[in-house]
DNA sequence: AATCAATAGCCTTAAAATAGTCCATTGAAT
DNA sequence: ATTCAATGGACTATTTTAAGGCTATTGATT
């Protein structure tokens, strides 16, 4: 089941999500923006998706103090000790372009 | 406890976790960009942690069929029904300068 | 060990975000 | 109902990123 979301409505959505964990800690925006160390406007633009740079992003969410949800993206797979032994690492590059999982 | 990791190397590191999400599926940088309809550029920012924007994020994970991810930042807090009954609905902005939970 | 696509890195131009400031609107507290 | 800080929106200058193209390096395959 895909997001159907388009890119701008998932930003909006975003900005919320970061407006609610600002107000739950009950601080504003420009003391958001001070303990970020970035700019008042650059927190306003996060929270309504107006477009935001990475650096930004990273910043405010160790401001907020959940730069660990950074960690959540690609977690481990989970595998047996059996499976441990002979799983090889990952790939560092994608395989050559025939035998692809292309489209 | 805290993420001690600077911005600099948060970003590092997020990249590295979106470079796994895109070997897992075994595509390569162009094949990705272009599904996510961004600039080449733009994966090899994000993935070397070079800098980017949030737009080029979201359309890289929406790509990767991870834009549900981006959900999962602020997540609502489970209450009882019955607190539900009484619950206040989070507030639109800071509290007024002198009672906020300030640093 | 030879091959070659995948990736890194650099360049230029255009587009977008940051930073700083000001003013208008509005939610929450009195 | 009034007050006023929190927020939104707009503007300019500066910095950063996107886009597109090119070359050098290197990991995976044969």
């Amino acid at each position: 089941m895909q997001n159907t979301k388009t890119p701008e409505e998932l930003e909006a959505a975003f900005g919320q999500q970061l407006r609610d964990l600002r107000l739950r800690r009950n601080i504003d925006q420009r003391q958001l923006a001070e303990q970020a160390g970035v700019a008042l406007n650059a927190v306003k633009n996060l929270e309504n998706g107006r477009g935001a740079t990475l650096t930004s992003l990273v910043k405010v969410l160790r401001a907020l103090g959940r730069a660990d949800w950074l960690e959540t993206l690609a977690p481990a797979v989970a595998i047996s000790p059996m499976q441990m032994l002979k799983a090889k690492q990952l790939r560092q590059r994608a395989s050559k372009a025939k035998g692809n999982a292309n489209a």
